[in-house]
DNA sequence: ATCCATTATTGTGAATCGCAATGAAGCACC
DNA sequence: GGTGCTTCATTGCGATTCACAATAATGGAT
């Protein structure tokens, strides 16, 4: 049948137990072939087998049919529980149903995310998983290998630089906006390349967008008027309605934001460079059924388009996960 | 690795159940060939075909090493049971201790062989196995029957025609004695074919020792003065120890009777086939270690020496348990 | 002794196995 | 970004095992 294993005792072939089973059952070689899918040679061949593995005849010809002996009849218990063991183990499946599970995900996103993404989820998830909790947690250095720990099931946003074993789904494109107070004294429909030059500037410093900000802004060689920096939104709209201050941002937490404050949105005269954002989440977890339904709400949420992430040796580093398209 | 079962789902194979185990325990593919005495290569195919099977990547590779998915996570403790199940069917041994032991044994036999046999069987087992009882049931046209379904567990006697599927041992041989007075006043040391002839008998109507009996005298056309007849040996010894009556028996029975009562024992002058005392069992016993206990007692207690049964095709058709011998 | 149904054995073409050799991948280091 | 190391995945191939048709052996009935 197979090599003996050099490191322990030969464990029972799963189809020698069924032939156990059903040799038990029936009394005969002949029925347990019908039974098993096998011709009769084949299973008295794997009866010699049992026999030699479990050291006794097991079964004895008779008039009746093939009658256990002592030593059948004490470890046929035994091979059914292992037999119903084996088959629960071939069964086993782990659904993830939303209106009943009682769980907690952790999404990593930035705290921009909290006004643009946030409410979504949580209007959507309120509705449909009841016993779902959320936990918003920040982007950062170490948001890799909390995706492979399982501390954290996705992070939403842009990360630039993303290890293997790590899975990324496109949701939407960024490029940039201005926000401007509605009753700004000089900038009315639209701001020049001039304007955004001479205006003053309030800065967020944090998240992806400023980084690439602060990129463009050197690249090109402009030195910003910068009035003010902040460390976060909090206090951006409050600022920029009752001044004359200039914000730059990308434009989901923009519109946004303008949207809520009554804000005036302009697109930016400056050429920086947009980004797309994207879901991760680690390949431990591809199949994970909890994992995949929380994707599968992000993507129906806010997914416009699919941009193919980078590739090396025709098969992606940073894979772009298929069957999450076809849900 | 094997043709798919038709019938059934496939079940694990136990190398596969053992690698799930090991992969789990140690992280690496590599350290889980050398733990499972194979090659590295091989146990990655072993892995591909886990996966396939469970239809899961089970571990993701990484700088940490393979690192389970929540499939595997969810899995590992039915296989590590399954795995535990498959290791006790291997190793369950089922020995027999007569000094804890307690069952019953039943043991056909003629009711001479009470008088014979069942004393010495009696006192050792009372001796060296206190929790053990012991029936004794007839000799008779379902010996065979109760041999093979367990309701006796040995036969001792003669059996002339025992049906296929049992085993027998020989213990000790028989010939021919006769019974008289100790103060027969015809009858001393010796008794003569004419002597035989002339005297009236008394004769025990069962038993094997019987139709032998009967059967030599039809042969040799010789009618005895049968002044009694016996249904068993109940009556005998007063019988011949307060007439001048003659017995003819098996010299066992009849030794043992003139012992107690004081009988005196002679050679038969009629020639008359002697036979051998044998223990009788049903081969789905052969190797059951309370059975071949309770043989080796037998064989210990009568055994003189051993007469080969009857052969057919080279094999006997009526088995002497070569295994017995070396106990 | 013959016959029948069932189990055991044999020979063989087909399928699968384990592994050496090597490619691919993940990561550390420069 | 390139290089090197360790580990996992893949390929090709000789060796081993498989299932089964054909048939022998066996247990019992007649």
């Amino acid at each position: 049948m197979k090599h003996r294993d050099r490191t322990e005792t030969n464990l029972l072939d799963p189809r020698l137990l069924r032939l156990f089973d059903a040799l038990f059952t029936t009394g005969s070689v002949t029925k347990a072939a019908e039974k098993l899918g096998q011709s009769q040679p084949t299973i008295s061949i794997w009866l010699a087998r049992l026999r030699a593995e479990l050291d006794d005849p097991l079964f004895i010809r008779s008039a009746k049919g093939m009658l256990p002996t002592p030593r059948a009849e004490a470890l046929i218990g035994t091979a059914r529980q292992a037999l119903e063991m084996l088959r629960r183990l071939a069964e086993l499946r782990t659904d993830f149903d939303p209106t009943t599970a009682k769980r907690r995900f952790a999404i990593c996103m930035t705290d921009g995310s909290h006004v643009t993404l946030l409410p979504s989820i949580l209007a959507h998830v309120r509705r449909v998983a009841p016993g779902v909790r959320i936990e918003a947690t920040q982007i950062g250095a170490d948001t890799p290998r909390m995706l492979q720990s399982g501390e954290a099931d996705v992070a939403l946003g842009y990360i630039s630089d993303l290890d293997a074993g790590h899975f990324q789904q496109a949701l939407f494109p960024q490029d940039w906006v201005c926000l401007a107070n509605a009753k700004h004294a000089r900038i009315r429909d639209r701001i020049t390349a001039k304007d955004f030059r001479r205006e003053a500037h309030v800065l967020i410093r944090s998240g992806t967008g400023h980084q690439l900000l602060a990129g463009a802004l050197q690249e090109q060689q402009i030195v910003l008027d910068v009035a003010l920096e902040l460390p976060g939104f909090l206090g951006l709209p409050a600022i920029v309605g009752t001044t004359d201050l200039l914000a730059t941002l990308p434009r989901h937490i923009g519109e946004t934001l303008a949207h809520y404050y009554g804000l005036r949105v302009l697109n930016c005269p400056l050429p920086i460079a947009g980004f797309t954002v994207k879901q991760y989440w680690h390949a431990r977890f591809h199949h994970d059924p909890a994992s995949q339904w929380l994707r599968g709400l992000c993507a129906e949420l806010f997914q416009q388009q699919e941009v193919r992430g980078l590739h090396r040796s025709g098969r992606p580093k940073k894979r772009v996960p298929r069957d999450l398209q076809s849900q």
